[in-house]
RNA sequence: GCGGCGGUGGCGGAAUCGGUAGACGCGGUGCCCUCAAAAGGCAUUGUUCGUAAGGACGUGUGGGUUCGAGUCCCACCCGCCGCACCA
């Protein structure tokens, strides 16, 4: 029995080697016409960050993309499936701040890593396309994707109230501040007003918006984005401040309720808040209550449930509808970030307005009356703020009693016609602030000139090479800015003195185009061959973690629409299907080295092989949700994958002492009922099941029908023939491929000679599928009393007689009126009894 | 508060179109093999009443539609995720 052992290390390093010498999964660009010529399919996953080791989410990553990409070259793919290395960031520039080994070194052991255990996985990757974005031959394209940027404006630099990290020392973007903490590290981030590179991406707020309707993603990741754009619709108002001649504009989705405005309110931050207060009674305390607010963290400020607080600016505005004085007001709860910084407020239907009223006793005038038909509660004061619809009251002879969303558009059409407002839309999505203060990332190829000003970098002089430097450590701004030799430079324009902007890119810039260039990896000519682009984009499937739902995708899909928009692209959309698979969780948490519920993915290939690896990671659940990591249960899928190797060592000897030839084709007739033929349905009823499950990402119950097949093996292994069993084995083999690809290459290889990566994926028989004998249900009241084995051509009138005559039917219906009889042919038959 | 997702045995989960609830796996129990153990194999395993045949109950709660509901509708409870003083 030892020669039946299953050793999954012998049999993996095989495989690999052979995948690895023959470059089986290497594709090759064919130009424009190879997408029409065969079915070209792009399948990738996100690339990954390389620091240490991958965990056991990389592992499930990969799993459930090599998956897709297998199945697909067998259903008659192209596949590109292609591996990169996200590699510049923090945690390894960090790393070299406390140890002094160059980001460059770590990084390269990182990836050296991350590449053998891709190796080990059996991961299907075109080796050939691979790139790291730390790699000049790569961010010399990103610098020149900035430039493009730069050129039509979408790329600029302006001073802004922005997120500074004190931890990290740079400035992050809004994406990258979570409930006002850094996403990184967590420390608590401060607002500075710095000078800063931004990315347009607002201008491209509606496409990003509208064009998720257009996308196979999932909808919880179309809700995030929605959200984070937070597109909403109202009008841009004027109010003026007589007194001082200035015209405030504010926005609101509410001007059906400019009638009920009984004050205005500016955010502490707004620029003219202390001119405002100047000479009035209240410019001491309005300057101490603006301080106050400067200085609270954005936590403190940002909780909801606190008082409202604020301080009167001893100057009113004009309402532009009625011509009514309004009192302004300074308060914290009016946000600089948002529309114009400046409200009006309407407290009778404006929950925060309300409690601001409340507070300062400020008048508060109903304008909208319950819907009609509304309860007591909805009428009376103690209603208020209300917030629903209803017919306008005490506004304006023109408007009172029409519904309020009528009202709204006329009201808005009035103020755009006199001049006092316009519709408009405002949206919550800020522009991309791209500049980080730190060493580990694309130097932005930017020079600043005495005489010339800010002038970028001659496409050609590409790349701008990130020096070595001796100290990494921040000290708010960019160690670059110790590299004299390498700040100074000569102007592009002028040839003058010149410095270098020192800042580098946000990382999330060099994986927001790292799909287009693995359709072209080696071009040293330009950033791709658009026939490689036409050939390939967009991905057709593309894997990855939910938590990049906001950042990364989005950022790629702006990348996408702005170079289609320079002619660079044809297309609109990076990813056309998305998949986001589920964290792997321990003792109910996510893994973390703090935490010591690691489960390492190295240990787990070392202990039971990659193929138990995957195929547990794959079976432990629905793959998009997250799953709690149990060791019984790896042990289990490998007992599965020991029971499979035994019995095909089993039958395949008993094939050979036969001297039978392979079991490649259906070795019986189906006619009759015997063992041999139930084994083959069994095994055709699998192919069907597992052809069906791949193709909605339901790795589990694929992985669960091949058990069922292995199970009726054994099962029937004594009254099957050697062919019948080696025709199941053969595949459960094949059919496992995509999940163990060495396994099922082994086995398939053992019973047929073949390899099973050149075989196309098996066909169901649909003669196989049908039953021509099964259970018929027999219910009685719709409860289930009885089982007859009945034939499949049996017409209603057949089932019936059936039915009524069980046994235990009988039993039930005995002495009682039958009302009705339901009949559903292939299931059951229903009587229903008074 | 708004939006999204979910709640099924001791556990992970299955049930694809309203039609046998609990596939598959883990765990448990009994047995076989063994000097013994490990490994492996066989059987069994929702709860409950019953010697059994069989019955009752059972998919978060309460209603409803239906011959029939885990699945559809209404109301609610709980959990997770995202957003949140966004005007």
């Amino acid at each position: 029995m030892t020669e039946h052992r299953y050793d999954p290390k012998a049999i993996e390093a095989r495989w690999q080697r052979v995948w690895a010498s023959e470059h089986t999964w290497e594709v090759a660009n064919e130009g424009a016409e190879g997408r029409e010529a065969v079915n070209s399919s792009y399948v990738l996953e996100m690339l990954p960050y390389p620091s240490g080791e991958p965990h056991i989410g990389h592992l499930k990553c990969y799993a459930v993309g090599d998956a897709i990409a297998h199945f697909r070259r067998r259903t008659g793919h192209r596949v590109l499936h292609p591996m990169g290395y996200d590699a510049f960031g923090l945690p390894a520039e960090n790393h070299a701040i406390n140890t002094g080994v160059h980001p460059r070194v770590s990084t390269a052991a990182s990836i050296a890593s991350f590449q053998r255990q891709f190796r080990a996985w059996g991961i299907s990757i075109d080796w050939s396309r691979e790139l790291a974005t730390h790699e000049p031959s790569y961010y010399r394209w990103t610098q020149w994707i900035f430039l493009e940027l730069y050129r039509s404006g979408l790329a600029y630099r302006k001073e802004a109230a922005v997120k500074w990290c004190p931890h990290d020392q740079t400035v992050l973007a809004n994406e990258q501040v979570v409930d006002g903490r850094c996403e990184r590290c967590g420390a608590e981030v401060e607002v500075r007003q710095l000078e800063q590179w931004f990315f347009r991406i607002t201008d491209y707020a509606e496409r990003l918006l509208r064009d998720l309707d257009e996308i196979d993603w999932p909808e919880h990741v179309k809700t995030m984005q929605r959200n984070w754009i937070g597109r909403s619709e109202g009008a841009e108002v004027s109010f003026t401040c007589e007194e001082l001649g200035i015209v405030y504009p504010v926005f609101t989705t509410r001007p059906d309720t400019l009638f009920g405005a009984t004050f205005f309110v500016l955010a502490p931050e707004h620029p003219d808040v202390m001119r405002l207060a100047a000479g009035t009674p209240y410019e001491r305390e309005v300057h101490d209550y603006i301080n106050h607010a400067l200085t609270e963290s954005n936590e403190e400020r940002g909780a909801a449930e606190r008082p409202k607080t604020g301080v009167p600016l001893g100057r009113t505005v004009t309402n532009p509808v009625n011509g009514e004085q309004l009192p302004m007001y300074v308060a914290d709860y009016v946000l600089m970030e948002y529309g114009t910084g400046a409200i009006m407020a309407v407290p009778a239907h404006d929950e925060r307005d309300y409690e601001f009223a409340r507070v300062f006793d400020l008048p508060i005038r109903r304008v909208i009356a319950a819907e009609t038909g509304a309860s007591e509660q909805q009428t009376g004061d103690d209603a208020l703020p209300y917030t629903g619809d209803g017919p306008l009251i005490d506004s304006h002879p023109d408007f009172d009693g029409l519904p309020n969303r009528e009202a709204l558009e006329l009201i808005v059409d009035w103020l755009q016609r006199e001049g006092k407002g316009h519709a408009t839309v405002s949206y919550r999505l800020r522009d991309w602030l791209i500049s980080r203060q730190r060493y580990w990332g694309c130097p932005i190829p930017i020079v600043y000139c005495d005489s010339c000003g800010v002038v970028p970098v001659e496409p050609d002089e590409l790349p701008v090479q990130l020096p070595d430097i001796e100290d990494y450590a921040p000290k708010g701004r960019s160690p670059l800015a110790a590299a004299e030799d390498w700040v100074r430079t000569t102007c592009p324009a002028c040839d003058g003195e010149a410095r270098r902007e020192t800042d580098t890119m946000d990382t999330f810039v060099d994986s927001s185009w790292y799909f287009l260039r693995y359709c072209d990896a080696r071009n040293d000519e330009a950033a791709w061959d658009p026939a490689a682009l036409s050939e390939w984009m967009p991905v057709d499937q593309y894997i990855g973690g939910v938590e990049h739902a906001i950042l990364h995708l989005m950022y790629a899909r702006f990348f996408t629409k702005a170079l289609a928009d320079l002619g660079h692209l044809d297309f609109q959309e990076p990813f056309a299907s998305l998949f986001t698979q589920g964290m792997i969780t321990k003792d109910g948490a996510k893994m973390s080295k703090s935490r010591g519920n690691v489960v390492s993915p190295a240990a787990i290939v070392e202990r039971y092989g990659a193929d138990t690896a995957r195929c547990y990671v794959l079976f432990m659940g629905p793959p998009d949700q997250d799953a709690e990591w149990s060791d019984e249960g790896a042990e289990g899928m490998h007992r599965f994958l020991s029971r499979l190797w035994r019995l095909t060592g089993e039958v395949a000897e008993r094939l050979d002492a036969g001297g039978s030839a392979p079991a490649a084709s259906n070795p019986v007739q189906h006619n009759g009922g015997d063992p041999d033929v139930q084994l083959l349905r069994k095994a055709h009823w699998a192919i069907d099941k597992v052809s069906a499950d791949l193709r909605r990402f339901a790795f589990n119950t694929a992985i669960a029908a091949v058990m069922e097949l292995l199970n009726d093996c054994s099962r029937l292994r004594e009254q099957t023939s050697a062919q019948t069993l080696g025709y199941a084995l053969q595949t459960a083999g094949s059919l496992l491929f995509p999940f163990a690809p060495h396994l099922g290459a082994e086995i398939y290889e053992r019973l047929t000679g073949d390899r099973v990566w050149e075989a196309p994926w098996p066909h169901a028989d649909p003669a196989l599928l049908e039953r021509d004998v099964y259970e018929l249900v027999c219910q009685v009241n719709g409860k289930l009393r009885d089982r007859v084995s009945v034939s499949s051509d049996a017409g209603p009138d057949e089932l019936k007689r059936r039915c009524l005559t069980a046994p235990n039917v009988r039993v039930h219906i005995d002495g009682k009126e039958i009302v009705k009889e339901v009949v559903v042919p292939g299931k059951l038959v229903n009587i229903v009894v008074r």
